[in-house]
Formats: C-alpha cells, sequence, structure tokens
DNA sequence: CTATAACATGATAATGAATTGCAAATTCAT
DNA sequence: ATGAATTTGCAATTCATTATCATGTTATAG
C-alpha cells in the first residue's frame, strides 16, 4: 500500500503533476473502500477523516487514477459512475435490480469467446464488460424480501 | 409495421393510455432509423417530417418504449443513453474507441455462460451486456486512417 | 532557507442530458 | 358535441459532472 502511493506518485511526477495531502487520502481511501464506489460514497467516506476534501477533487482524482490505469470506470446505467480498484484481476459483475448491489465473478471462457468473435468481425479488442442483470438471493421473487438501497 | 404500431397503441390503451400523433411518428421513426440512436439524433429524424415535436415528447416516447420492451436502453459510457429496438434477437455490441461505430455480433454460447454463472451465485438472470470495446478493422492500429465522430 | 513558477485545492458557477410542471391541445367514451 | 383524462411543446428544474478562479501547496533553483 505504501509502495502503491509512492508508485502512483512517482507516475504523477512523471507526467508534471504534483503531490497533495487531499489526492492522497483520496487513493487511499479509494484502495481500502468496498469496490464499485460513487463519488458521492468516496467523498464521504474521505471526508470522515478529512473534513474539507472537496467532491472536485475526489472527482478530478479518480479521473486521474483512471487516466494511469489504477481505476476503471463503471457504469450500471442508474445515471451515476462508479469506479473500482484496477489492480485486481479482470472479473465481470452481476447487478441486482432490485436492491442494487454488485456483486463479482471470473470467468475465463469469456476471454476466449471475446477473443474468437473480435476476430471473426476484424475487431482488435482491448476490453470487455459483461454485467448479467437480474435478482441476487436474497431479492429473488418468491423470498419475502423486498430489499432496498 | 402497421401491425406494429396497432399492437403498441393497444397495449398503451391497456395501461390507459391514448394515441397521439406526435408519438405515432417517433415510434415509426425509431423503427426505421439506424439502431443505437441518441434521443438527439432521434429527435432531428424525426422533426424533418413534424417539425413541431418537441424533444420531451421523444425522450417520454422512447423511455414508454423501453417500459413496454420494445426498445432498450443502452449506455456505451459516453455520457448519453441510446436505444435500440428489441423485437430483434439478442445481440451484443462492438464498440470502437477510435471512432465510436457500434457493431453488433450474436453468440449463443454467451447465453449458456450466463446460466451457468448465474447459478453458482444463486443469481437469478434476466438479461445480460456484453460490450467489447477495441478497434474496428478501419481504426485499428498501423492502417492509416483515424475514423472521426 | 527563500523566492518563484507550476500545480492542486475548494467553493462556486457553468454545463448539459434528462425530467418535470403547466397551460393548451388532443383523444376517446358517452 | 361534451367532458374527463391524457399528451404535447415549451420552459423551468434537477442532478451529476466539469470548468473557473482566487488561494494554498509543492518542487526547484539560487
Amino acid at each position: 500500500m505504501e509502495t502503491l502511493l509512492q508508485r502512483i506518485n512517482s507516475e504523477i511526477a512523471a507526467i508534471g503533476g504534483k503531490r497533495s495531502k487531499s489526492r492522497a487520502r483520496v487513493i487511499e481511501v479509494f484502495f481500502r473502500t468496498g469496490t464499485h464506489v460513487t463519488v458521492e460514497e468516496l467523498t464521504h467516506a474521505v471526508r470522515k477523516r478529512n473534513r474539507s476534501v472537496g467532491s472536485a477533487t475526489v472527482y478530478r482524482t479518480v479521473k486521474l487514477l483512471a487516466r494511469l490505469g489504477y481505476a476503471k470506470e463503471l457504469d450500471f446505467g442508474d445515471g451515476l459512475k462508479r469506479y473500482e480498484s484496477n489492480l485486481v484481476a479482470h472479473h465481470d459483475h452481476l447487478v441486482c435490480q432490485e436492491c442494487g448491489v454488485v456483486s463479482e465473478f471470473k470467468e475465463p471462457r469469456i476471454e476466449t469467446l471475446q477473443e474468437q468473435v473480435a476476430k471473426e468481425h476484424g475487431f482488435l479488442p482491448t476490453m470487455h464488460r459483461l454485467d448479467i442483470y437480474g435478482y441476487c438471493r436474497q431479492c429473488a421473487p418468491g423470498n419475502g424480501r423486498t430489499g432496498g438501497r
């Protein structure tokens, strides 16, 4: 973790940037926080420790992390962007359309499929996104609970 | 096509709605238009025939079509929603990150994969979305052209 | 260590897509 | 045709995100 922030800082320096306390705090909280974070959620989490951090800085920082390849921008169609660490191995998402909970899964066969489909279409793939929408265990019909968010 | 509009109109009536000229025009143009349409694009296309249609009506109409299951909402992360007909068989998307062109493909094995993954996670899937991002034939590196949008 | 130029911050204004309120227009059953 | 209900187009609003800008920080040269 120490090393990670250092590595990020030197990449920032390499593109002509400087360090800052607020940004370091945002980065730290970002990597500690549960994944699929909203900027609002992240801002709130950061402010618990450092009351003065403005949300503009959080927006700028996650964009920066995305630019450097440390974060990935997600969008599940509910009108706000989410971010997750890009350090972990690639995975895809299960989105519950009732309670909004997002869980992850890995399925190597999807990589193979992607390659095949792309080749058939003369397409050079760089990444993919597979989101499966439906109902999680708790929210499945006939389960009594309704979930919420 | 005639039949389709009639069918949609009776579904609208079934939920207590009425017909309207503007909406009919939007629906007609929507199904004739190339897919992955932006509301702005659709509004522009509709206005060629019927100058007075407001964009609010177009927004309302595509939302309605989506609610009835005739349209699908797409989001490729560029900040605006797109819509496509939901009458054709399910397919997924290849998105060129250079020129923005979206093409389609069908791959039945994805359905199987979806079922397997979902079952493993106690998840009841209703649909999925697979977007492959990369470079189309024209925009592939070392191709001279740069594309544009 | 201090000066200085470049960058980052936080508050606020601005942007832009999507939604909504509303008066007027349209639809539809009677 | 009448009247209740729905739809429309416009304008105003909402809300997430981005830009602006004066001020605070950081890195670097001297």
